[in-house]
RNA sequence: GGCCCUAUCGUCUAACGGUUAGGACAUCGCCUUUUCAAGGCGGUAAUCAGAGUUCGAUUCUCUGUAGGGUCACCA
């Protein structure tokens, strides 16, 4: 197995995790179960300020709610344990050792306040913020109290090529003498996460676009360290719905788990990020995972954009809500159930609430309404409302009257959909138009203007109950 | 401001020099239906602009414009 695909998600346990993140997750797993190869979950805590406690097992519970299983990482373990930055330290100091012995690396002599003041003023001129036009001349010996600094060995430009994007390039001024590790320890991103992908023989590395313009950064590392490189796939970003810019944390990207409790299916989420910013090439819109695994390809990856939109992430949840109907209902109807008071968990109101629905939540939503209350209710309306169009109360009640002596010579138990339709249709055909028999059947069942058909009504509430409500009517 | 990335219907996208520029969501209309929803059928709707290359540009090149990203002891 010499050259099997190994790709890895890293997240930073610094709060939620949001689509953007679970699309970059969902990416580098696609890839690496296509190709049968290794899922790695790597958990980057290299920032005590900004880690939130409980975001490790939040990220753990969103991977699995939506069935990317980690082949290494936290809980499973692997090979490459630790899992955790935070618990990798001394790897990070044995690489950095190595710098320091090339002359490639050295403690930064100013102070915070004093690199702020150099940056103001580049800042002030209009010009990038370059630390290493401050690099001191003579390198102290490193104590481990101040930041440790990689010294750029060459100031060059860089071209790389990109799986996605193809050949991509950074001038000189995306080079610099970035900070390998903090003063208090921990290594930073830029370097602990090149290390991490060498020491656990990361083949892809997938990520956002943002970090395009660090990848020049990334490089001087490898080649510092006399490694080549690993390919790269970069993700064209996720913008917010309607707006212009990048969906993040700050513009409202809303929590994973905030999905999961309005109600989508996890496979429906799935299928919706997928889309976002990839396509199989031909008209197919709804994959389960296997599908995806089937058919992902990094070369139908996009370059530009994509807003986020809900109407079509609604749509494509309703889809799956339809394939669940035909090979889970028994979750189907536990999903629905869920929502519903125990009066009204009734087998038939099923399909009636599926049709209507996009998610669960909406089920919520019906009940406040009180659009299903008069599965189990005498309805109250007014009996202006029977009235179909022009047609006078009398000729209604008659009407109504008609239908109920045909309705009651079903049997109990043959009183079902099929049949009242049959007999209710029937009545309804001899009059002028059929609205006169139908409509204010419907509305003395229900007591509401839109409302499921008078039949599908009826074989719920029953012979009995049917026909108390028509003569009240009458 | 420097550097980098991007640019097809309102939105997600297909078309890897030759298509009546295709599909999906949304929208609108019709059919079905007492109504609503669902479903079926159909419509409106796009190649950012300008030069070039070419017999021929959505597609290749350049310029402009617009949008996005980045320039942390954050990832």
């Amino acid at each position: 197995m010499e050259n099997k695909v190994v790709t890895r998600f890293a997240p930073s346990p610094t709060g939620f995790m949001h689509v953007g993140n679970l699309r970059t997750a969902l990416y580098a797993y696609l890839w690496a179960k296509k190709n049968n190869g290794i899922f790695i979950l790597r958990i980057e805590d290299t920032d005590k300020e900004r880690e939130v406690q409980g975001s490790i097992s939040h990220i753990l519970k969103v991977l699995e709610w939506v069935g990317i299983n980690w082949d290494e990482g936290p809980n499973v373990g692997g090979p490459h344990a630790p899992y955790l930055q935070s618990e990798r330290l001394d790897l990070y100091k044995k690489y950095a050792q190595i710098l320091i012995d090339k002359g490639l690396a050295y403690p930064d002599p100013y102070t915070e306040e004093e690199v702020g003041i150099f940056r103001d003023t580049a800042e002030l001129a209009k010009k990038p913020f370059l630390y290493r036009e401050h690099r001191p001349e003579v390198f102290e010996k490193w104590d481990g109290t101040k930041p440790l600094r990689f010294k750029t060995p060459l100031i060059k430009s860089y071209k790389w090529n990109d799986l996605v994007y193809g050949e991509l390039s950074g001038g000189p001024e995306a080079l610099d003498d970035f900070i390998l590790i903090k003063s208090d320890g921990y290594p930073t991103y830029n370097f602990a996460h090149i290390i991490d992908d060498i020491e656990m023989g990361i083949t892809h590395v997938m990520r956002g676009q943002e970090f395009i313009s660090s990848v020049p950064k990334f490089l001087s590392l490898y080649d510092a360290l006399g490694i080549s490189y690993p390919l790269f796939a970069t993700l064209p970003p996720i913008m917010g719905e309607g707006g212009n810019k990048k969906l993040g944390k700050r513009d409202g990207a809303k929590d994973v788990l905030e999905y999961k409790n309005e109600g989508y299916l996890p496979f429906a989420m799935v299928n919706f990020l997928a889309l976002l910013g990839w396509n199989p090439g031909d008209e197919r819109e709804i994959f389960s995972m296997d599908e995806l695994i089937k058919i992902f390809d990094i070369s139908r990856i996009g370059h530009s954009g994509a807003q986020w939109n809900d109407d079509k992430l609604d749509w494509i949840n309703k889809e799956h809500i339809k394939i669940l109907a035909l090979k889970n209902p028994e979750e189907l109807k536990n999903n629905i159930f869920a929502y519903l008071p125990d009066e009204l968990k009734i087998e038939k109101l099923i399909p009636v609430i599926t049709e209507r629905i996009s998610k669960w939540s909406d089920v919520k939503v019906m009940l406040e309404k009180g659009e299903l209350d008069f599965f189990y209710k005498m309805p109250k309306y007014s009996k202006e409302k029977l009235i179909y169009k022009n047609i006078k109360l009398e000729k209604i009640s008659k009407n109504i009257s008609q239908a109920v002596s045909e309705l009651e010579k079903i049997n109990e138990k043959d009183f079902i959909l099929e049949n009242i339709k049959k007999v209710l249709m029937q009545v309804a055909n001899t009059l002028e138009s059929r609205g006169e028999l139908l409509h204010p059947v419907r509305y003395a069942l229900s007591g509401l203007d839109k409302s499921p058909d008078p039949f599908v009504i009826a074989e719920i509430l029953g012979k009995n109950e049917t026909l108390l409500r028509l003569q009240k009517a009458i």
